[in-house]
DNA sequence: CCAGTGATTGTTGTG
DNA sequence: CACAACAATCACTGG
């Protein structure tokens, strides 16, 4: 059963997880989040996969089972296609990071008043190489 | 009505 | 060095 990696054995559970608690009310917008792992790369494909072959599946549990156990499935070769993804996504990161940083550096708290999102398109342009269709 | 839960693994962050 | 928390997903449930 998952191999020994997993808990470290720590058998101590005391109140170590005073989890971070998000208890102060800073919006970081800009935060850009972690980079999904190459298992969540795989996911990405799989997911869609996996709605498809079961539409009557409910819940993220069936999911990540049948998920993990197709991960462990393949070869470490066939992982490596997404680990390389991975690692870009990663590298991309980093780049919002320094973004992030930026921000914070440049704009310390922009409060944006909820204008009427109306006619005014207004995209971000940190995609620049997000391709749209028209339909 | 909103936010949390449940399960997966990997990766990053923090102590 | 080792652990902890979080990343996406989606239907459901409680207060």
């Amino acid at each position: 059963m998952k191999g020994g990696r997993s808990k470290a054995g720590s058998k101590n559970d005391d109140k170590l997880s005073v989890k971070q608690k998000k208890g102060k009310k800073v919006k970081d917008p800009n935060k850009p989040k972690r980079p999904p792992s190459a298992f969540f790369v795989f996911m990405e494909g799989f997911r869609k996969q996996f709605k498809e072959k079961n539409p009557a599946v409910k819940g993220v549990a069936a999911m990540g089972k049948a998920g993990g156990d197709a991960w462990r499935s393949m070869s470490d070769e066939d992982k490596a296609q997404y680990v390389t993804v991975a690692e870009q996504r990663k590298k991309e990161y980093e780049k919002k990071l320094k973004a992030y940083d930026n921000k914070q550096s440049g704009e310390i708290e922009e409060e944006e008043s909820d204008k009427s999102k109306s006619e005014v398109n207004d995209e971000d342009e940190e995609g620049s190489d997000e391709e749209e269709d028209d339909d």
